[in-house]
DNA sequence: AGCACGCCGACT
DNA sequence: GTCGGCGTGCTC
């Protein structure tokens, strides 16, 4: 029944169990906890990796370790338990994420660069610059995350590159994210400008294996002075790391859609924790979590409120979108604008937000857009069944013939309509040359660099963008943005939706004058009260995320609470309600039930809030019908302990093919 | 996730 | 009669 001798290893296999196998060690082997390992598993051989060793196992016939594959870094070991635990995905799911990739053919690893010293390239950093890098570099060798506040164009690049610099003369390694693989290239570009001779491993989903296992190689060997990467990379082995950077923090593209759903910002912190190291967020429009951070202290906050050189922020101007021009779609003023940068030999850029929002219905005269009277979400149009219908908490009314707020206006469906846009400004304009960037036109592999350096060289007068064209990229020539459709987004039923499309128009606004040309930004609204486009207008972003965070925290939303979603989806429609229903009613028995007064159980009722089962927005996706339900707390351990007996209950009770997510921290609830 | 086992329809 | 469809359950 039991081993004398320690010769028994619990192995967390990569496979999609959530389980750990206990498997004997022959003697030839030397197995430590976190050696990577092959083992048989059914009729097949898998990678696992060694989670403790153990005298004795309840299984009588145990298989045995086939071979020793390496060694999992410790602090990536314990990067896995706590996704484990903290986004309840399988352990061996979590550790296949770390595994080394498969070596094609065995050969030397070779870096990018010669190795080397970093030659110093010396710049001169502003005075508020050389602080903020002062100030991360006091923090060196010891655990300290630090907001970096940036505004476009303040230079947080530089900065990054200038602590990079240090660490890295320092003997350490560096690890840079970005949100997105299309930011890789230019990142590349300018960390080989500014600090050239220095190893670098780029790492993302899309490298080929032969890339894939170099970079890992160099890494993981030490060699790498750098790795610049997109989520992933965050598990990369890095031996000598000394500093964490995040480009775009805020960036929902740090969050994994798929289990595990992990958000690459959160296990940096984590990570940095384990190996007493700087971690810097940067961005010009940090995430209300990473600000409510800094409130309780948490976090270190640096800002860069101007911008470096001769470039000023972009002037900010809202239009109307009915002002009547020749191009349908674009009006009066933006089309004036328009016509000026043609005359000038200068570029511009429309911006059109495509996001598949749900149709809500909106009063054009006051602000009203179907918000539930019980949620502060705005219910969702159902053309089918002449009525409004909250996603959230089930509550359901007819269709308003009138506003209920001013009832005056007749009111308008609202939803997708942009898409021939594009169509348009090329009939309006014949004589603009016109590229347009979207994850269509860019998804060959060399698509995206052969525009970027169209644009730099000014062969391109009016760029078309939807999101992926507002992050973080440099058109020096670049002194118009258009943007238009973003009243879409204002109506967002997601508690986010404010939050994003503030970033969102920041972000686009800061790609307008980064060069020598002064910026104009033309926002295309029917709503210009709207405290959004204020805090734009009159740059008063600090007291729009002021109030906006006052407004979470007074509805119990992030960051003041935690918050998870539980998804279950089902062929069968009553099938998922079923289930999360009984889930429900089996989370609300938890609750203890105390004998003392109602004090009490309001305060177990507001520790942990469990919100009805609804249909899921988009409620039926590939033949799944799809409920569910978000559960949230100001108490992070008591919200785990919930999402346990979630996970516990929906693993006995959801059977094949039905299926069921948990994600903790959502970025998005639909 | 894989992979096998197993029990029902249309084919060499 | 068998080939194979994918429902169900197991993997130390």
């Amino acid at each position: 029944m039991s081993a004398l001798e320690a010769g028994i290893a619990q192995v967390a296999v990569h496979a999609a169990v959530d389980a750990v196998y206990d498997y004997s060690i022959s003697s030839a082997l030397n197995i430590q906890v976190g050696s990577i390992v092959l083992v048989p598993l059914g009729k097949r051989q898998v990678k696992g990796v060694v989670l403790a060793l153990l005298h004795s196992s309840p299984y009588t016939e145990l298989k045995s370790i086939e071979r020793v594959l390496g060694q999992m870094p410790d602090d990536l070991l314990q990067l896995a338990r706590f996704m484990h635990t903290y986004y309840h995905a399988p352990l061996g799911m979590c550790l296949g994420l770390m595994l080394p990739p498969e070596a094609k053919r065995p050969r030397a690893s070779q870096a990018q660069t010669p190795a080397g010293q970093a030659a110093h390239a010396a710049w001169a950093l502003t005075r508020a610059q050389a602080e903020v890098v002062q100030q991360v570099l006091r923090s060196e060798g010891r655990y300290q995350t630090t907001v970096l506040h940036g505004v476009t164009g303040s230079g947080k690049t530089e900065v990054a590159l200038d602590i990079a610099q240090a660490i890295i003369a320092g003997g350490k390694q560096a690890l840079m994210l970005v949100p997105e693989i299309n930011l890789t290239p230019q990142w590349l570009a300018r960390i080989e400008n500014r600090l050239p001779g220095l190893r670098i491993a780029v790492m993302h989903s899309r490298l080929s294996d032969g890339e894939r296992y170099r970079a890992h190689t160099l890494a993981a060997s030490g060699e790498a002075d750098l790795v610049l990467g997109t989520r992933l990379a965050v598990f990369t082995p890095l031996p000598r790391l000394g500093l964490i950077f995040i480009d775009e923090e805020h960036d929902a593209a740090y969050k994994q859609g798929e289990t595990p759903r992990y958000h690459a910002r959160d296990l940096a912190v984590i990570r940095a924790q384990y190996r007493h190291i700087p971690l810097v967020l940067a961005s010009a429009t940090p995430s209300f979590e990473s600000l409510a951070n800094v409130q309780r202290r948490r976090y270190n906050y640096q800002s860069l409120p101007e911008r470096v050189g001769k470039a000023v922020l972009p002037s900010i101007i809202l239009a109307p979108s009915k002002a009547l021009s020749p191009v349908k779609g674009i009006g009066h003023h933006l089309h004036k604008a328009l016509v000026h940068r043609l005359e000038q030999g200068e570029q511009s850029l429309l911006f059109f937000n495509r996001r598949g929002y749900a149709p809500r219905l909106v009063c054009g005269n006051c602000q009203w857009h179907g918000q539930c009277p019980h949620c502060d979400a705005a219910m969702i149009f159902h053309r089918i069944g002449q009525r409004l219908h909250c996603h959230r908490c089930d509550h359901k009314i007819p269709l308003p013939r009138r506003c209920p707020s001013c009832a005056t206006e007749p009111l308008l469906p609202m939803g997708s309509g942009t898409q021939q846009l594009e169509e348009q400004v090329r009939l309006g304009f014949p004589q603009a040359r016109i590229a347009r960037i979207d994850l269509d036109s860019t998804r060959n592999k060399d698509a995206w660099p052969q525009l970027r350096a169209q644009i730099l060289q000014r062969e391109v007068d009016i760029i078309l963008g939807t999101q992926m064209v507002v992050k973080g990229h440099d058109f020096p020539a670049l002194s118009l943005v258009g943007v238009l459709g973003a009243d879409e987004a204002l109506f967002g039923i997601d508690f986010r939706a404010g939050e994003r499309l503030y970033a969102q128009l920041t972000q686009v606004a800061g790609r307008a004058g980064r060069g020598d040309i002064a910026g104009e930004v033309i926002i295309q609204t029917d709503f210009p009260q709207h405290p959004v486009y204020q805090a734009i207008v009159q740059g008063q972003g600090a007291e729009y995320v002021a109030n906006a965070l006052a407004e979470r925290a007074a509805h119990g939303w992030p960051p003041e609470s935690y918050l998870a979603l539980i998804r279950v989806e089902s062929l069968v429609p009553e099938l998922a309600r079923k289930t999360l229903h009984a889930l429900w009613q089996s989370l609300a028995q938890l609750q203890t039930p105390t004998s003392t007064p109602t004090q009490e159980q309001e305060q177990a009722e507001t520790a942990v809030r469990c919100y009805p089962p609804v249909p899921s927005p988009l409620a039926k996706i590939a033949k799944f019908y799809r409920w569910q339900m978000l559960i949230s707390s100001t108490h992070r351990t008591l919200l785990h302990q919930h999402l346990r007996h979630c996970h516990e209950f929906l693993s006995a009770e959801v059977k094949r093919p039905n299926r069921f997510i948990i994600d903790v921290d959502p970025v998005d609830t639909y």
